[in-house]
DNA sequence: GGTAATAACATGTCATAACAAGTTTGAAAA
DNA sequence: TTTTCAAACTTGTTATGACATGTTATTACC
C-alpha cells in the first residue's frame, strides 16, 4: 500500500493541492476572492461537503480565510511554522508547500558545554555529536542549526543522510518515537559566524531558538540551538484562554 | 437542545466543549479510547456530521487522535494544559514573582490601517480605538504595545485604568470572556520610535509579536503588536509530536 | 436625493444516506 | 490446536438536501 499512494487519493485532498498550488503560485493574491463554493462544486464536479473539506484543511493551514456572507479569500503564504503540534523544519515547510534543502557544515564528536550537559542530562566524561547545518528555503539560506546528541544516538549520525529533517530519521531509522519538546524564543543580534552562513549583516536580528527535544519516555534526545533569519521565518500559533476562572455569563455589551 | 439558557451556540460546539470539559478533567487519560461516533450519535441526539465536527475541532486542539477501524483516543497530557493558556504580560510576570507595571503613552480614535480592520473584521469607515503603552518589569521598560479594539469595545476603555493588564478588565469590567489568540513571532530590527520608548540602540533586535485575541464566540476584540527588548524577554512553551500514527509498539532504543 | 425593504448570493449548520477501508473478533476449516 | 476468513465493528469519504445567518446590490418608497 505503499507505491500507489498517488493513484486515488480522496477528491478532497486533491482539490486542495490544487488551489493550493495556485495561491503558492501566485494565481490568487492575498485578499482576493476566490472561487465560491458553488463555482468550485462546478468546476470540479463535486459535492458541497466535499469543496468545503479541501477549503477547510487549506483554512487550517492558513492559505485561506472566510467571512460569512461575503466570500472565502486567499491570504499571504508566508514562511510561518505551526507550533502547535512538533514538527521539524522541513516537515513544516513542505506542508505549506515550500522547497526546502540543508546544508552540513559539520558533524563531530564535542566535550558538551554546561548548558548542553544539563539539557541532555549527561555528565562531562561522557561525549556528546555536535551538528551543524545551514537550511535553505526556496534557495535561500534561512537557519543556522546546532543540534546535539547524546553519544548513543548520536553515533549513528556520522552514517546517515544529513541533509534531511533529523525527526523523521531519528523516528524511522532509529526506531525512536518523539514525545514533547520544550522550546524557548528569543530575538538576538547575529554574532559574525551566524550572519556569514546567513548571508546577513553582523548585528541583524535573528530569532534564537532553544529546542529540546525528549522521546515518549521522557528522555531528552535532541537538544538544538535553531538560529533564523528574522526577516524570513515567523513562528505561529494559537492559545487557549483558562476557562477555570471566572464562570463568566455569556454577553458582550 | 432548543430553549437554552445561555445564547444559541451550535450543536457541534456545544458537544465539542462537553467531551473537551470531560478529558480535560480527567474522565478520559491520554490513550484511552473515547465513546465512538455511534456512540456519541445516540447520547447527544445528533447526526454523525455534527459529530465528526466536534471531534474535528478536538484534534486541531490536539486533545484527541483518531486511528481508521480502531477508534478514537483522548490524546491530551495534563502537563500541556500550561502552555496553552492565553495570558497577559502581568498575569504571566506576576505569577512568576516579577514586579510589573505599564505606561499609558497614548489612546486615540483611528482610522484602521488594512492589516488591523482584516483581523478586527471591521469596514474602513468605521473607526477603532488604538491602545499605545509601556510596559514595565523590575522597573526597566521591555516592551511597547500597541492595542487596537473595534469601537464598541474601546469606548469603554477611555475612562479605564490602563496601567494594568486589558485581559482582566475587558473579561471582569467589560464582561468579555476571552477565547482563543492567534500569535505570530518574528525577529526585528527596533525603529526609532520603540527604540526611544525602551532605551535602546535604533536596529538592536527586539521581538515582534502580533496577538489576535478573540471572545468565547470567537469574535475578535483585541489585536496588538508587542514590540518586546530581545535581551530581556523569552518565550517559552512545550509541545507535543502530533502521534496521528498507530499508538501501541513503543520503540526506544 | 436618501432610505428602507428586498432579492440574490455567500458561508454556516445539520440531517439522512451510502459505500470504502482499516481493525478486531470469533467461528469454521485445516 | 492452529490457520483462515468472514462478520461486525471502527473511522474515512462523498452525495443530496434543507434551512440559518451574514453581506451586497437592487428596487421601491418617501
Amino acid at each position: 500500500m505503499k507505491e500507489n499512494a498517488m493513484q486515488h487519493q480522496p477528491l478532497y485532498l486533491q482539490i486542495k493541492e490544487t488551489l493550493k498550488k495556485q495561491i503558492l503560485e501566485g494565481k490568487y493574491v492575498p485578499y482576493q476572492k476566490m472561487p465560491s463554493e458553488s463555482e468550485l462544486m462546478a468546476s470540479f464536479g463535486v459535492s458541497r461537503i466535499t469543496v468545503r473539506q479541501a477549503l477547510r484543511d487549506l483554512h487550517r493551514e492558513g492559505l485561506i480565510f472566510t467571512t460569512q456572507g461575503k466570500g472565502t479569500f486567499a491570504s499571504k503564504p508566508k514562511a510561518m511554522q505551526e507550533v502547535q503540534h512538533l514538527e521539524g523544519f522541513e516537515e513544516a515547510m513542505n506542508s505549506q508547500g515550500y522547497e526546502t534543502s540543508a546544508q552540513l557544515v559539520s558533524i563531530r564528536e564535542i566535550n558538551p558545554s554546561k548548558d548542553v550537559q544539563d539539557k541532555l542530562n549527561i555528565h562531562s566524561k561522557e561525549g556528546a555529536v555536535e551538528v551543524i547545518r545551514v537550511r535553505y528555503l526556496n534557495r535561500e539560506p534561512v537557519s543556522v542549526d546546532t543540534s546535539f546528541f547524546p553519544m548513543q544516538i548520536g553515533r549513528h549520525l556520522f552514517a546517515r543522510d544529513l541533509g534531511r529533517d533529523i525527526f523523521p530519521l531519528l523516528e524511522n531509522e532509529l526506531n525512536i518515537p518523539l514525545g514533547r519538546a520544550e522550546i524557548s524564543l528569543e530575538a538576538r543580534p547575529a554574532d559574525a559566524n551566524i550572519a556569514k552562513l546567513l548571508q546577513m549583516e553582523p548585528g541583524a536580528p535573528i530569532m534564537w531558538v532553544q529546542r529540546l527535544t525528549h522521546d515518549v519516555n521522557n528522555h531528552p534526545v535532541d537538544y538544538e540551538y535553531l538560529a533564523f533569519r528574522g526577516d524570513s521565518y515567523k513562528y505561529h500559533f494559537h492559545v487557549e484562554r483558562d476557562r477555570t476562572r471566572t464562570p463568566g455569563k455569556q454577553g458582550g455589551l
